[in-house]
DNA sequence: GGCTTGTTGAGACTCTTTCCCAACAAGCAA
DNA sequence: TTGCTTGTTGGGAAAGAGTCTCAACAAGCC
């Protein structure tokens, strides 16, 4: 009997994590020989502030409004550092239109993504049931399986409520 | 008990199909209002003439090299007639890695994707219990779900092959 | 404090895709 | 067929995302 015939339940399970980012990172950049500066920093303690999906160029504006003075990291200071804490496996990247978007890894569950095609808007679920069938399908084909990218396009509740209330009003023309 | 307890198979089935691609392009464009022209025709023959992945820039390559002259087919026009076949319903458009890629869609079943991260070759295999339980995150969530994009990461047959023989070299020294 | 070497920031550059526009050619009607 | 209207094409410029170059800078270490 699969887990979903039971009525799987697609919400996120917390992550207990022992150290806090920028201390894991600094192991990175240690094992690495690379060294803690003030950029990497800021940018780490910045992204780590919330919980979000953003890409590269808000993540620099909102840098900018941050520290405008001489503090401020620079563009391709961001990328490169963007980089990093994507191979430290602090961060996770995906395409999602073309873009490039992050969100926490480190920390934060394993999911995938429902994006609404008229908002943009991302939510999250996860699925032990989805691993177990990527994981099967890998097996089938003699295919080692190290990870995946699963977006769902639709559109959101809200947007569904608008969509139809549009709909009354032209019906009611 | 669900497909894939059963062992579901990943197999492609095929579609048939009442028209020739340019035939239903043809269709696409009277209903549009716009113009069976040299280029779009040349393009399309071209792209229908094998089942492949590919990119614009292989596309304008390959289109170059067939008709080197007069006939040839300039890169906006790729692009633009690329964005009309997946408009069409002819062409399906992905992303992977950061850059577009297309495959058939009119005629072609549907199909997700493993993508080896070694050699960047594309295999597949089609799920109908991954459409299920997409469809079942959907409901679940108040989300009007209208497609998604699956691709499974990983390392194909050949190159685990390849790694091995690496490995067993250096076991070897 | 001084030295070594990795890092930063400014700006140039690459790559992919789109835009602009004058020349061109489908489609249609005479 | 010819001529007209209007969508289409190709060259080149431009936009958007991300990377590279390199001189000035600053971690880390003595
Ligand atoms: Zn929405
Ligand atoms: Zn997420
Ligand atoms: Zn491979
Ligand atoms: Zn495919």
């Amino acid at each position: 009997m699969s887990h979903s015939q039971l009525g799987e339940s697609y919400a996120l399970t917390s992550v207990d994590v022992a150290l806090p980012p920028m201390e894991r990172f600094e192991e990175y950049l240690q094992a690495k020989g690379k060294r803690i500066t003030q950029p990497r920093r800021i940018l780490v303690e910045h992204v780590f502030s919330k919980h979000e999906h953003f890409d590269a160029d808000a993540l620099i504006e909102e840098l900018a409004q941050r520290d405008a003075g001489p503090k401020r990291v620079s563009r391709p200071t961001v990328y490169r550092t963007l980089n990093e804490l994507v191979e430290a496996g602090l961060l996770r990247k995906m395409d999602i239109g073309g873009r490039a978007v992050y969100e926490h890894d480190y920390g934060y569950p394993d999911h995938d993504h429902l994006y609404c095609t008229q908002c943009g808007k991302l939510s999250e679920f996860h699925s032990e049931e989805l691993i177990r069938l990527r994981d099967a399908v890998g097996r089938e084909q003699g295919f080692r399986v190290t990870g995946h990218k699963f977006i769902v396009n639709g559109t959101c509740q809200e947007c569904q409520r608008k969509t139809r209330r549009q709909k009354r009003k032209v019906d009611l023309i």
